[in-house]
RNA sequence: GGGCGAAUGGCGGAACUGGUAGACGCGCACGACUCAAAAUCGUGUUUUGAAAGAAGUGAGAGUUCGAUUCUCUCUUCGCCCA
């Protein structure tokens, strides 16, 4: 038998859909539009497992909606500016731009050999002038519309290479390059006000119903609206302050007050510059971090001010005020008021500084002498020891009755506080785009004309230099505008601020006036299905929400809030690790194995250490390389393994026993191939032709079901299913014309998952018929057998199944049942105390 | 600490709205082909039992004629936030 040689195969079909350009795309207004997206790859160099089941599982869902009349865009493109470009061309002395555009057509070609049935015409790549001068436009847009603003903000600064540190780049407090102790440091940055939107980006969450409750509910969690008080706390003590204002969301705790916590970075702390202890006391703050995790975790410390802060329900009560490390400067105002009995961290600090813990919650189940002992209390229940607030129900009441009276005593409002902060957009960074913002003599910000767009990356820069590159490009940086003397904003914009639109810029990836042509999203947008990792669950979704909202603002042109309108979450891809002795990792091609539990360093025949199975990763060196694979077994068997062992949504182990079965299964597809073009040619009666139509039927149905739903990998044990069906039922009579349309059906159903493969197959059946390529429909009256089987239970343990006529009834039923052996033997002399029955499901007999 | 989710054979996993638990694949065992091996093909494969049968979807309870599916409590694991 010859083999599915699917090196030739697949390159020839590729040449074909390439010369052919089967996958372009354009506006067609007799058609529907379906958009397909898969999010777009960071070009680090190669593409990665996570690549492949990505696009896979985005180009099964492409070619379906193609198949079933859909005017389909499914495009590609390039996340091409960030760090790792800036890094590796320090590192090898090259140009970030050639590294990238190497990468890219690497990654290119990598991509086609996957078979993606995608648009190349509209490739787009975020480092070329062609897309980030429109970010340009839209940042001055956003910028008229007063959606963009620069402030001072706290950084992460790394003393030593003299660069600012995203959160992640801070390991243990220490820069991540230099390993120098982070300090944080206040640098003029532009910001996107997203903040302006957040009850919008709360509310749109409802109507995205096609997208997962999980990251929903982590969007929903990071814009954290809470509803709460503003209070006006009165001070005492020798400095000029009258009062402090906080936000808490649990003024009904008030009567548990017992200190007062401010940020370091709160305006009253200008009073204690001068002091000696107070300095030490804030860099001491630094350390902790940035983050809000590292100042949850470590140890709460404070610092005492002379200041006395009155209870504003109880001005006998005053209580010393705090500079503390837990409270952060972005949260409400910088001030919280503590109540160490009902909240963890004021709780820890108390003990701390020995302060007063008074309970002043009782949850229900516990009487009026409740006391808070050895952890903070949250829960629900009911106010004590709080004179007028005595009784009331614990959140419902409690917190809006508070509010009330301290609203009539003008001590404080209610408020709408949000976690969600502003995006800052600057990075002190070369390769990114850069923001078209230049200052003058006195450092005021002045926009660059519109005509002097793009303000493009100068090329031969020095990277070596400490902090951003861009400060020492002098020739660069100093422009004149109108003849006046100005210095280029060098700060570059945030890579996530290109990802945010490029779903726009596909639908228009050539106009040159602007990021995109109206009549093209009005067609195209939004995007029908996106399909990317969970690990941008919130800020690249948020924000591209975000973008949509800022454009749409003030224009009425918009048709829509919403980018995404499904969203797909794929799982990672997982390898097992192994270490040799010395506990270094080891690549899965180091090692060998005999029986798939101890293995084996192939270099030195030592035994190595097996570990969990992870995530693929460079660190951990469990990584296998696509092309190695798809060069090994072909396209479409990996296509089909990387769907095929887990559900798409979860997370996938790779193994080569696997791989080795998809691609063995595809040979058996082949030898079915070859038997069914043999048996076309001898026309029989069909004796069971029948039956064969009606499994194609119903293959069609749960292919078609499971393929709405993401059940990819049920999908291929269909496809097993149909196989052994096939092989079966090929043994006997089938007339040709019955096995032509049945093969043609199996043909179709396979095809969005191995399209080399099923191009072949139909193209050595040309002479039969011609190949529409449309979607099987389902003949809803041959779903119906009409003898089918029906469980019978006794007691409701299944005792029998019994094959009858379709919607038989009760009675019929029942006197078949009286004379089958099985159903006599269980039942025995006993009479029937109850039935249950289910036309053409289950009957259950209560015997006594 | 909070939120969300998951737990089914040796393994990955299937089971539509409560109605045949274990589809399909991997692995394993046996057999065929072969001088032999690989490949390929065939048969078997939840546990227990000779069989009839019994038990069985993380643990325990509940609702129901009937629960992998619904409710409650607990355990473990994963993810996100802290």
């Amino acid at each position: 038998m010859d083999r599915y040689n699917f090196n030739t195969i697949e390159k020839k079909w590729q040449k074909f859909w390439d010369e052919n350009q089967t996958y372009k795309t354009s506006i067609d207004k007799k058609k529907k539009k379906f958009y397909v997206l898969e999010m777009f790859p960071y070009p680090s160099g190669k593409i990665h497992m996570g690549h492949v089941r990505n696009y896979t599982i985005g180009d099964v869902l492409a070619r379906y909606k193609m198949m079933l009349g859909y005017n389909v865009l499914h495009p590609m493109g390039w996340d091409a500016f960030g760090m790792p470009a800036e890094n590796a061309a320090r590192e090898n002395n090259l140009d970030p731009k050639d590294w990238t555009n190497k990468n890219i057509s690497i990654m290119k070609t990598q991509l086609k050999k996957l078979g993606l049935s995608i648009d190349w015409d509209r490739e787009i790549s975020t480092c070329s002038k062609e897309y980030y001068k429109h970010q340009q436009l839209f940042f001055l847009e956003l910028y008229e519309k007063g959606l963009v603003y620069r402030k001072e903000n706290y950084v992460n600064f790394d003393p030593v290479d003299k660069t600012v540190l995203a959160n992640e780049q801070v390991i243990d407090g220490k820069g991540w390059r230099s390993g120098a102790i982070v300090e944080r440091k206040k640098l003029n940055q532009w910001f996107f006000n997203i903040s302006k939107f957040s009850e919008e980006l709360l509310e749109g969450l409802n109507y995205l119903k096609e997208w997962p409750n999980k990251v929903k509910i982590m969007q929903k969690n990071w814009i954290g609206k809470s509803f709460g008080c503003e209070i006006k706390f009165k001070t005492e003590g020798e400095l000029p302050v009258k009062e402090i204002k906080c936000f808490t969301t649990r003024p009904d705790t008030l009567f548990g007050f017992s200190f007062l916590a401010l940020s370091v970075d709160h305006e009253i702390s200008k009073y204690f510059l001068e002091d000696k202890k107070f300095r030490e006391f804030k860099k001491e703050c630094s350390k902790t971090g940035t983050t809000e995790e590292a100042i949850a975790i470590g140890e709460k410390i404070g610092f005492k001010t002379n200041l006395m802060a009155i209870n504003p329900l109880d001005p006998k009560q005053k209580v010393p005020v705090f500079f503390a490390n837990f409270v952060l400067m972005d949260y409400g105002f910088g001030a919280v008021f503590g109540c160490p009995a009902h909240d963890q961290r004021d709780f820890d600090f108390a003990k701390k500084y020995n302060l007063e813990i008074k309970t002043v919650v009782r949850p229900d189940d516990k009487g009026d002498d409740f006391k808070v002992d050895k952890e903070a209390y949250s829960g629900p229940g009911l106010i004590i020891n709080s004179e007028f607030l005595n009784g009331l129900k614990v959140p419902e009441k409690s917190v809006i009755k508070t509010i009330e009276i301290l609203e009539n005593k003008k001590l404080g409002n209610k408020k709408i506080n949000f976690r969600l902060k502003d995006w800052g957009v600057s990075r002190q960074r070369y390769w990114g785009c850069p923001i078209p913002i230049a200052y003058d003599e006195n450092g005021n910000p002045t926009t660059i004309p519109i005509e002097d767009l793009p303000v493009a990356l100068p090329s031969n820069v020095n990277l070596d230099t400490k902090g951003n590159p861009l400060d020492f490009a002098d020739e660069w940086k100093n422009i004149l505008i109108k003849g006046k003397k100005f210095v280029r904003e060098t700060d570059t914009l945030d890579t996530f601020v290109c990802s945010s639109w490029y779903y726009l810029r596909f639908c228009s990836p050539k106009e040159n006036d602007y990021g995109f042509k109206k009549e093209d999203i009005d067609y195209w947008m939004p995007v029908d299905q996106y399909i990317g990792g969970v690990e941008h669950a919130i800020l690249h979704l948020l924000y591209s929400r975000f973008f949509m909202r800022a454009l749409k603002y003030q224009n009425s042109d918009f048709k829509f809030d919403e980018p995404f309108k499904g969203l797909f979450t794929q799982g990672m891809v997982c390898h097992e690790t192994y270490k040799d002795e010395s506990n270094n990792w080891l690549n899965p091609d180091e090692v060998y194995s005999k029986d798939g539990k101890s293995f084996f360093k192939i270099s030195d025949n030592k035994k190595v250490k097996v570990g969990p199975t992870e995530s693929m990763s460079k660190s951990k060196k469990n990584t296998i390389d696509p092309e190695e694979m798809i060069e090994n077994y072909g396209a479409d068997a990996v296509r089909l393994f990387i769907v095929s062992d887990s559900p798409p949504e979860k997370d996938v182990q790779w193994s080569t026993e696997g791989m080795e079965g998809s691609y063995k299964f595809i040979q058996k597809l082949w030898g079915l191939h070859k038997k069914i073009l043999d048996k076309i040619n001898i026309d029989e009666k069909g004796i069971n032709d029948q039956l064969i139509s009606k499994y194609t039927n119903s293959l069609i149905q749960k292919i078609t079901n499971n393929l709405e739903n993401f059940r990819y990998n049920v999908i291929v044990a269909n496809f097993y299913e149909m196989y052994n069906f096939m092989s079966k039922e090929l043994v006997n009579p089938t007339k040709k014309k019955t096995l032509l349309e049945n093969y043609f059906i199996i043909l179709k159903l396979m095809s969005p998952f191995l399209p080399h493969f099923t191009s072949e197959c139909f193209n050595d059946l040309l002479s039969y018929k011609s190949n529409d390529n449309s979607w099987p429909k389902i003949n809803n009256q041959m779903l119906e057998d009409e003898k089918i089987n029906i469980v019978v239970q006794i007691n409701g343990k299944k005792r029998e199944m019994i094959n009858v006529e379709r919607n038989i009834n009760e009675k019929e039923l029942l006197k078949i049942l009286k004379s089958n052996e099985r159903i006599k033997k269980f039942m025995g002399e006993k009479e029937i105390k109850k039935k249950i029955f289910v036309p053409n499901r289950i009957i259950n007999l209560i015997i006594k």
